[in-house]
DNA sequence: GTATAGACCGACCGCTCGGTCGGATAATAG
DNA sequence: CTATTATCCGACCGAGCGGTCGGTCTATAC
């Protein structure tokens, strides 16, 4: 029997934290399971122990991942009350001090070159993205309640800011030299307003 | 000898399709030399004749791949004479029926996943932005020539166009139920129309 | 004719990695 | 105490892969 109760979630919580920083280092297909083994402080049999095959480990991984990111969105959305704002929150994306962000992006990109092949890959991604629109809808939708934003399809507006969101981020973390933190900031600024003030003019 | 001169050429460009097709199939991580060679009608040392390891190859693979897609958009947007319509010209990025667009993004994700982790990749990426930097750069600058466009910096345009064209690809490939073609081409329009406003408004 | 060299083949080698399995340890149950 | 069960170990296995290498074929050179 275990000596601590929830000895199995912090056992769970070590290994996805292991696996989640080799991920970023070295990229899903370099990493093997000695890797995680090493950085997760267990070995071979113990880590087979909590996940019985590497798939079920990195889909835990990615899930557990995504709800992170997504949870801190979320959290760091609602500290602001103008819904503009709130559509804007997400500009820690763009820090390269954050440790999210420099964890975020790499296992980002393998996630989607994995998903382009992979159907329940895809599947998360398109839940977390779903996420993402419901949150930024409910902003669009205040904004529209409150008569600061009119005549908008909060659901279209809600995709576009999204994936202005993701262009910029491609290009600011891949391609640095070219693409400049107030960059990112100013251009995603003037994307979402842009786009904004688009649905409002043109419905 | 070789009874035709032109031998290696040919059967460069035969292995470089072959591994194009089998990267954007099944992925670069599952991708075998063995899978490149029956698809190129060699056999493995044939192919080592030709290319000395897998890395080289898919190198190679890249650059050829970014390559063609440069110069279809090149040739593309010569075809329009209209400033903005140039801008807009990409849309075929968008056409789901597009073989280069079906072939084009399971690789690309997958170049863009090993870039994270590879200079050499990275470099590649980089070189490719900013191909596409100075093309449009080109076409935001005859807008300014010509008066249609007022105050615009063309270099940060061209970035801001040039992401919001990746995150919009990004979600239309990857989440296609929650992000339509008709979407697609309607938000890259508005987000462009937007940021050359933006620019021309509060420069 | 013979010699030479490019083009290509495919069996083979060596290595890596994911997964397995018998066993050790320790804490609890009875 | 013994029996049981969860936890964890690490040696081992087997499959798959990239790359090599001796050999074959063919066309040119002489």
């Amino acid at each position: 029997m275990p000596p601590i109760v929830e000895l199995e979630a912090i056992r769970k919580a070590q290994i996805l934290e292991a696996s989640l920083k080799s991920i970023a280092t070295s990229g899903c297909a370099n990493v093997t399971m000695a890797d995680i083994c090493r950085s997760a402080g267990l070995s071979k049999g113990g880590l087979a122990h909590y996940y019985k095959s590497k798939n079920e480990l990195f889909l835990a991984v990615f899930e557990e991942f995504f709800k992170r990111i997504f949870v801190r969105g979320k959290l760091t959305m609602a500290q602001y009350s103008d819904p503009l704002d709130k559509l804007l929150s997400f500009s820690w994306l763009y820090n390269a001090d954050d440790p999210d962000a420099l964890l975020g992006y790499p296992v980002l990109f393998d996630f989607m070159s994995i998903a382009v092949h992979d159907p329940e890959y895809r599947r998360i991604f398109h839940d977390w993205v779903n996420n993402w629109l419901v949150l930024l809808k409910e902003a669009v939708n205040e904004g529209v309640s409150s008569g600061q934003f009119k005549n908008i399809d909060a659901d279209v507006a809600a995709r576009a800011i999204s994936a202005v969101y993701q262009g910029i981020a491609t290009r600011w973390f891949l391609a640095p030299e070219l693409h400049s933190t107030p960059w990112a900031l100013d251009t995603l600024r003037r994307a979402v307003i842009g786009l904004l003030d688009s649905y409002q003019n043109q419905p």
